[in-house]
DNA sequence: TTGAATGCAAAAAATTTGCATATTG
DNA sequence: CAATATGCAAATTTTTTGCATTCAA
Protein backbone atom coordinates (compact mmCIF):
# COMPACT_ATOMS: atom_id res chain seq x y z
CA UNK A 1 0.00 0.00 0.00
CA UNK A 2 2.62 2.32 0.38
CA UNK A 3 4.44 1.40 -2.25
CA UNK A 4 1.05 2.61 -4.01
CA UNK A 5 1.60 5.26 -2.00
CA UNK A 6 5.43 6.35 -3.29
CA UNK A 7 4.20 5.41 -6.90
CA UNK A 8 1.66 8.66 -7.03
CA UNK A 9 3.88 10.58 -4.97
CA UNK A 10 6.61 10.11 -7.51
CA UNK A 11 4.67 12.40 -10.36
CA UNK A 12 3.46 14.59 -7.24
CA UNK A 13 0.28 13.03 -6.89
CA UNK A 14 -1.19 11.92 -3.22
CA UNK A 15 -2.77 8.81 -2.24
CA UNK A 16 -6.56 9.36 -0.70
CA UNK A 17 -9.05 7.61 0.60
CA UNK A 18 -10.78 8.11 -2.46
CA UNK A 19 -8.78 6.28 -4.61
CA UNK A 20 -7.78 3.74 -2.78
CA UNK A 21 -11.80 3.32 -2.64
CA UNK A 22 -11.97 2.91 -5.78
CA UNK A 23 -9.24 0.33 -6.32
CA UNK A 24 -10.46 -1.31 -3.39
CA UNK A 25 -13.90 -1.60 -5.61
CA UNK A 26 -12.28 -2.19 -8.50
CA UNK A 27 -10.46 -5.29 -6.93
CA UNK A 28 -14.05 -6.74 -5.93
CA UNK A 29 -16.01 -6.12 -8.92
CA UNK A 30 -13.29 -7.38 -11.18
CA UNK A 31 -14.21 -4.73 -13.92
CA UNK A 32 -17.27 -2.22 -14.38
CA UNK A 33 -18.24 1.11 -15.88
CA UNK A 34 -18.08 4.39 -13.84
CA UNK A 35 -21.59 4.22 -12.65
CA UNK A 36 -20.48 0.43 -11.28
CA UNK A 37 -17.84 1.43 -9.22
CA UNK A 38 -19.64 4.48 -8.05
CA UNK A 39 -22.07 2.18 -6.60
CA UNK A 40 -19.68 -0.38 -5.61
CA UNK A 41 -17.50 2.10 -3.81
CA UNK A 42 -20.84 3.15 -1.92
CA UNK A 43 -21.64 -0.37 -0.59
CA UNK A 44 -17.95 -0.30 1.15
CA UNK A 45 -19.29 1.41 4.54
CA UNK A 46 -18.00 4.65 4.13
CA UNK A 47 -20.09 7.64 2.32
CA UNK A 48 -21.15 7.80 -1.44
CA UNK A 49 -18.50 9.28 -3.62
CA UNK A 50 -19.81 11.62 -6.24
CA UNK A 51 -19.59 11.04 -9.52
CA UNK A 52 -16.60 13.28 -10.65
CA UNK A 53 -14.46 12.38 -7.92
CA UNK A 54 -14.72 8.58 -8.98
CA UNK A 55 -13.98 9.94 -12.79
CA UNK A 56 -11.07 11.69 -11.55
CA UNK A 57 -9.75 8.97 -9.59
CA UNK A 58 -10.40 6.64 -12.68
CA UNK A 59 -8.40 8.97 -14.93
CA UNK A 60 -5.19 9.70 -12.78
CA UNK A 61 -4.82 5.71 -11.68
CA UNK A 62 -5.18 5.45 -16.07
CA UNK A 63 -2.40 7.40 -16.32
CA UNK A 64 -0.62 5.63 -13.88
CA UNK A 65 -1.11 2.20 -15.18
CA UNK A 66 -2.61 0.89 -12.19
CA UNK A 67 -6.36 0.43 -14.04
CA UNK A 68 -7.37 -0.22 -17.61
CA UNK A 69 -10.73 -0.05 -19.36
CA UNK A 70 -12.38 -1.43 -22.50
CA UNK A 71 -15.47 -1.12 -24.19
CA UNK A 72 -17.23 -4.16 -24.24
CA UNK A 73 -20.62 -3.13 -24.52
CA UNK A 74 -19.73 -0.59 -27.15
CA UNK A 75 -20.96 2.31 -24.70
CA UNK A 76 -19.88 2.93 -21.44
CA UNK A 77 -16.24 2.00 -20.59
CA UNK A 78 -16.20 -0.85 -18.41
CA UNK A 79 -12.79 -0.47 -16.10
CA UNK A 80 -10.32 -3.25 -14.54
CA UNK A 81 -7.30 -3.73 -12.22
CA UNK A 82 -4.20 -4.01 -14.51
CA UNK A 83 -3.53 -6.83 -12.58
CA UNK A 84 -6.69 -8.33 -12.57
CA UNK A 85 -6.68 -8.38 -16.48
CA UNK A 86 -5.50 -12.37 -17.24
CA UNK A 87 -8.08 -12.83 -20.18
CA UNK A 88 -9.31 -10.82 -23.28
CA UNK A 89 -12.74 -10.18 -24.11
CA UNK A 90 -14.55 -10.45 -28.04
CA UNK A 91 -18.05 -9.35 -28.09
CA UNK A 92 -20.53 -9.51 -30.75
CA UNK A 93 -21.11 -6.53 -32.64
CA UNK A 94 -24.68 -8.02 -33.95
CA UNK A 95 -26.19 -9.99 -30.44
CA UNK A 96 -24.00 -8.33 -27.64
CA UNK A 97 -22.73 -12.23 -26.77
CA UNK A 98 -19.51 -11.43 -24.71
CA UNK A 99 -16.76 -14.23 -24.90
CA UNK A 100 -13.34 -14.90 -23.27
CA UNK A 101 -9.73 -16.54 -24.31
CA UNK A 102 -6.43 -16.38 -22.68
CA UNK A 103 -4.23 -13.73 -22.78
CA UNK A 104 -1.60 -16.18 -24.60
CA UNK A 105 -4.10 -16.07 -27.76
CA UNK A 106 -2.55 -12.45 -28.31
CA UNK A 107 1.45 -13.26 -28.02
CA UNK A 108 2.41 -13.04 -31.13
CA UNK A 109 0.30 -9.62 -31.71
CA UNK A 110 2.14 -8.38 -28.71
CA UNK A 111 5.36 -9.67 -29.25
CA UNK A 112 5.27 -8.13 -32.82
CA UNK A 113 3.78 -4.54 -31.78
CA UNK A 114 6.63 -4.20 -29.19
CA UNK A 115 9.16 -5.21 -32.30
CA UNK A 116 7.76 -3.06 -34.64
CA UNK A 117 6.30 -0.08 -32.28
CA UNK A 118 8.24 -0.45 -28.81
CA UNK A 119 4.86 -0.62 -27.70
CA UNK A 120 3.47 -1.95 -24.66
CA UNK A 121 0.46 -3.67 -25.31
CA UNK A 122 -2.14 -4.40 -22.78
CA UNK A 123 -4.80 -6.82 -24.69
CA UNK A 124 -5.42 -8.00 -21.08
CA UNK A 125 -9.54 -7.03 -21.29
CA UNK A 126 -8.98 -5.73 -24.79
CA UNK A 127 -12.03 -5.93 -26.52
CA UNK A 128 -12.32 -7.39 -30.04
CA UNK A 129 -15.21 -6.95 -31.89
CA UNK A 130 -17.37 -9.43 -34.69
CA UNK A 131 -19.65 -12.02 -34.88
CA UNK A 132 -20.27 -14.77 -33.02
CA UNK A 133 -20.49 -17.95 -34.71
CA UNK A 134 -24.45 -17.88 -34.25
CA UNK A 135 -24.44 -14.66 -35.88
CA UNK A 136 -21.72 -15.25 -38.19
CA UNK A 137 -23.57 -17.90 -39.63
CA UNK A 138 -26.82 -16.27 -39.91
CA UNK A 139 -25.78 -13.73 -42.09
CA UNK B 1 -25.88 0.07 -54.89
CA UNK B 2 -28.46 -2.22 -55.22
CA UNK B 3 -26.57 -5.21 -53.71
CA UNK B 4 -26.67 -2.93 -50.75
CA UNK B 5 -30.64 -2.29 -51.27
CA UNK B 6 -31.22 -5.79 -51.07
CA UNK B 7 -28.94 -6.64 -48.25
CA UNK B 8 -31.12 -4.18 -46.49
CA UNK B 9 -34.17 -5.79 -47.85
CA UNK B 10 -33.17 -9.13 -46.87
CA UNK B 11 -34.07 -7.49 -43.12
CA UNK B 12 -37.18 -5.80 -43.54
CA UNK B 13 -34.92 -2.62 -43.77
CA UNK B 14 -34.82 0.44 -46.32
CA UNK B 15 -32.12 2.19 -48.14
CA UNK B 16 -33.10 5.60 -47.47
CA UNK B 17 -30.82 8.70 -48.71
CA UNK B 18 -29.60 9.07 -45.65
CA UNK B 19 -28.08 5.97 -44.79
CA UNK B 20 -26.57 6.46 -48.41
CA UNK B 21 -25.22 9.63 -47.19
CA UNK B 22 -23.61 8.38 -44.12
CA UNK B 23 -21.88 5.40 -45.59
CA UNK B 24 -20.71 8.02 -48.41
CA UNK B 25 -19.60 10.42 -46.06
CA UNK B 26 -17.58 7.55 -43.88
CA UNK B 27 -16.13 6.57 -47.11
CA UNK B 28 -14.99 10.11 -48.06
CA UNK B 29 -13.83 10.30 -43.80
CA UNK B 30 -12.20 6.92 -43.63
CA UNK B 31 -13.30 7.35 -39.89
CA UNK B 32 -14.72 9.17 -37.71
CA UNK B 33 -17.30 9.86 -34.65
CA UNK B 34 -21.45 10.28 -34.82
CA UNK B 35 -20.28 14.29 -34.89
CA UNK B 36 -17.88 14.30 -37.37
CA UNK B 37 -19.82 12.25 -39.66
CA UNK B 38 -23.31 14.19 -38.68
CA UNK B 39 -20.86 17.15 -39.74
CA UNK B 40 -19.25 15.35 -43.35
CA UNK B 41 -23.08 14.64 -44.01
CA UNK B 42 -23.48 18.22 -43.66
CA UNK B 43 -20.75 18.83 -46.51
CA UNK B 44 -22.33 17.14 -48.92
CA UNK B 45 -24.15 19.56 -50.62
CA UNK B 46 -27.43 18.15 -48.92
CA UNK B 47 -29.62 19.20 -46.20
CA UNK B 48 -27.91 18.85 -42.44
CA UNK B 49 -28.82 15.56 -41.15
CA UNK B 50 -30.63 15.34 -37.23
CA UNK B 51 -28.06 13.97 -34.76
CA UNK B 52 -30.67 11.20 -34.11
CA UNK B 53 -30.98 10.18 -38.09
CA UNK B 54 -27.24 9.79 -37.89
CA UNK B 55 -26.85 7.76 -34.60
CA UNK B 56 -29.94 5.36 -35.80
CA UNK B 57 -28.23 5.07 -39.52
CA UNK B 58 -24.87 4.15 -37.57
CA UNK B 59 -26.78 1.39 -35.52
CA UNK B 60 -28.62 0.20 -38.33
CA UNK B 61 -25.72 -0.01 -40.73
CA UNK B 62 -23.41 -1.36 -37.82
CA UNK B 63 -25.81 -4.35 -37.45
CA UNK B 64 -25.59 -5.31 -40.85
CA UNK B 65 -21.88 -5.53 -40.19
CA UNK B 66 -21.45 -2.90 -43.08
CA UNK B 67 -19.71 -0.50 -40.55
CA UNK B 68 -17.74 -0.55 -37.39
CA UNK B 69 -16.45 0.94 -34.62
CA UNK B 70 -13.57 1.33 -32.28
CA UNK B 71 -12.73 3.44 -29.44
CA UNK B 72 -9.17 4.86 -30.20
CA UNK B 73 -9.67 7.93 -28.33
CA UNK B 74 -10.69 6.13 -25.19
CA UNK B 75 -14.07 8.10 -25.38
CA UNK B 76 -16.07 8.70 -28.20
CA UNK B 77 -16.76 5.78 -31.04
CA UNK B 78 -14.58 6.04 -34.45
CA UNK B 79 -16.61 4.74 -36.90
CA UNK B 80 -15.80 3.12 -40.13
CA UNK B 81 -16.45 1.40 -43.57
CA UNK B 82 -15.98 -2.45 -43.05
CA UNK B 83 -14.10 -2.89 -46.05
CA UNK B 84 -12.18 0.20 -45.27
CA UNK B 85 -10.33 -1.52 -42.25
CA UNK B 86 -7.16 -1.87 -43.86
CA UNK B 87 -4.99 -2.04 -40.36
CA UNK B 88 -5.45 -1.94 -36.27
CA UNK B 89 -4.79 0.72 -34.22
CA UNK B 90 -3.23 1.07 -31.02
CA UNK B 91 -2.96 3.83 -28.94
CA UNK B 92 -1.06 5.09 -25.75
CA UNK B 93 -3.15 5.41 -23.21
CA UNK B 94 -0.59 8.08 -21.44
CA UNK B 95 -0.19 9.99 -24.05
CA UNK B 96 -2.35 9.68 -26.58
CA UNK B 97 -0.15 8.45 -29.81
CA UNK B 98 -1.68 6.07 -31.83
CA UNK B 99 -0.15 3.76 -34.22
CA UNK B 100 -0.72 1.60 -36.81
CA UNK B 101 -0.09 -2.14 -37.55
CA UNK B 102 -0.99 -4.19 -40.80
CA UNK B 103 -3.81 -6.68 -40.15
CA UNK B 104 -1.31 -9.51 -40.63
CA UNK B 105 0.04 -8.83 -37.37
CA UNK B 106 -3.17 -10.46 -35.36
CA UNK B 107 -3.75 -13.21 -38.07
CA UNK B 108 -2.29 -15.86 -35.22
CA UNK B 109 -5.38 -14.24 -32.96
CA UNK B 110 -7.72 -14.02 -35.32
CA UNK B 111 -7.43 -18.13 -36.35
CA UNK B 112 -7.35 -18.26 -32.58
CA UNK B 113 -11.20 -16.68 -31.88
CA UNK B 114 -12.26 -18.76 -34.87
CA UNK B 115 -10.50 -22.06 -33.85
CA UNK B 116 -11.54 -22.01 -30.24
CA UNK B 117 -14.96 -19.64 -30.18
CA UNK B 118 -15.82 -19.92 -33.85
CA UNK B 119 -15.87 -16.13 -34.11
CA UNK B 120 -15.10 -13.93 -36.63
CA UNK B 121 -13.00 -11.22 -35.31
CA UNK B 122 -12.87 -7.76 -36.55
CA UNK B 123 -9.76 -6.55 -35.55
CA UNK B 124 -9.23 -4.39 -38.42
CA UNK B 125 -9.44 -1.12 -36.94
CA UNK B 126 -9.82 -2.53 -33.38
CA UNK B 127 -8.02 -0.25 -30.82
CA UNK B 128 -5.12 -2.02 -28.63
CA UNK B 129 -4.26 0.14 -25.67
CA UNK B 130 -0.75 0.16 -24.12
CA UNK B 131 2.09 2.05 -23.61
CA UNK B 132 4.39 4.11 -26.42
CA UNK B 133 7.63 3.65 -26.53
CA UNK B 134 8.22 6.77 -24.83
CA UNK B 135 5.26 6.03 -22.05
CA UNK B 136 6.95 2.86 -21.77
CA UNK B 137 10.55 4.01 -21.31
CA UNK B 138 9.41 6.85 -18.60
CA UNK B 139 7.89 4.41 -16.50
C1' DT C 1 2.16 24.87 5.29
C1' DT C 2 0.65 24.41 0.62
C1' DG C 3 -0.54 22.45 -3.40
C1' DA C 4 -3.24 18.39 -4.76
C1' DA C 5 -7.99 16.52 -4.30
C1' DT C 6 -12.57 16.52 -2.94
C1' DG C 7 -17.51 17.76 -2.85
C1' DC C 8 -21.21 20.04 -4.78
C1' DA C 9 -23.71 22.23 -7.92
C1' DA C 10 -24.17 23.70 -12.43
C1' DA C 11 -22.89 23.20 -17.30
C1' DA C 12 -21.87 20.69 -21.31
C1' DA C 13 -21.85 16.70 -24.14
C1' DA C 14 -23.53 12.77 -25.94
C1' DT C 15 -27.34 9.73 -26.83
C1' DT C 16 -32.04 8.32 -26.77
C1' DT C 17 -37.03 8.64 -27.25
C1' DG C 18 -41.89 9.97 -28.59
C1' DC C 19 -44.62 10.92 -32.18
C1' DA C 20 -46.60 13.01 -36.25
C1' DT C 21 -45.24 12.96 -40.97
C1' DA C 22 -42.88 11.57 -45.01
C1' DT C 23 -41.06 7.66 -47.82
C1' DT C 24 -39.68 3.25 -49.54
C1' DG C 25 -40.78 -0.99 -51.56
C1' DC D 1 -50.90 0.82 -49.16
C1' DA D 2 -48.35 -0.63 -45.11
C1' DA D 3 -44.57 -0.52 -42.56
C1' DT D 4 -40.14 1.55 -42.04
C1' DA D 5 -37.48 5.84 -41.29
C1' DT D 6 -37.11 10.62 -40.73
C1' DG D 7 -37.23 15.14 -38.41
C1' DC D 8 -37.73 17.73 -34.43
C1' DA D 9 -38.05 18.70 -29.92
C1' DA D 10 -37.69 17.17 -25.40
C1' DA D 11 -35.81 14.10 -22.09
C1' DT D 12 -31.98 11.24 -20.52
C1' DT D 13 -27.63 9.93 -19.55
C1' DT D 14 -22.86 10.63 -19.20
C1' DT D 15 -18.92 13.40 -18.33
C1' DT D 16 -16.73 17.74 -17.32
C1' DT D 17 -15.85 22.13 -14.88
C1' DG D 18 -15.54 25.99 -11.44
C1' DC D 19 -14.50 26.93 -6.95
C1' DA D 20 -14.36 27.13 -2.04
C1' DT D 21 -12.80 23.91 1.28
C1' DT D 22 -10.34 19.95 3.03
C1' DC D 23 -6.54 17.07 3.58
C1' DA D 24 -2.21 14.40 2.55
C1' DA D 25 2.61 14.78 2.85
Amino acid sequence: MSELRELLRARGMRLTPQRARVLEALRTLGHGSPEQIAEAVGRDGGSVLPASTVYRALESLSELGLIGHTHVDHRTPSYHLAEHATHLHVSCRRCGWIGEVPLSAADELVDRLRDTLGFSADVAHAAIHGLCRDCAGAS
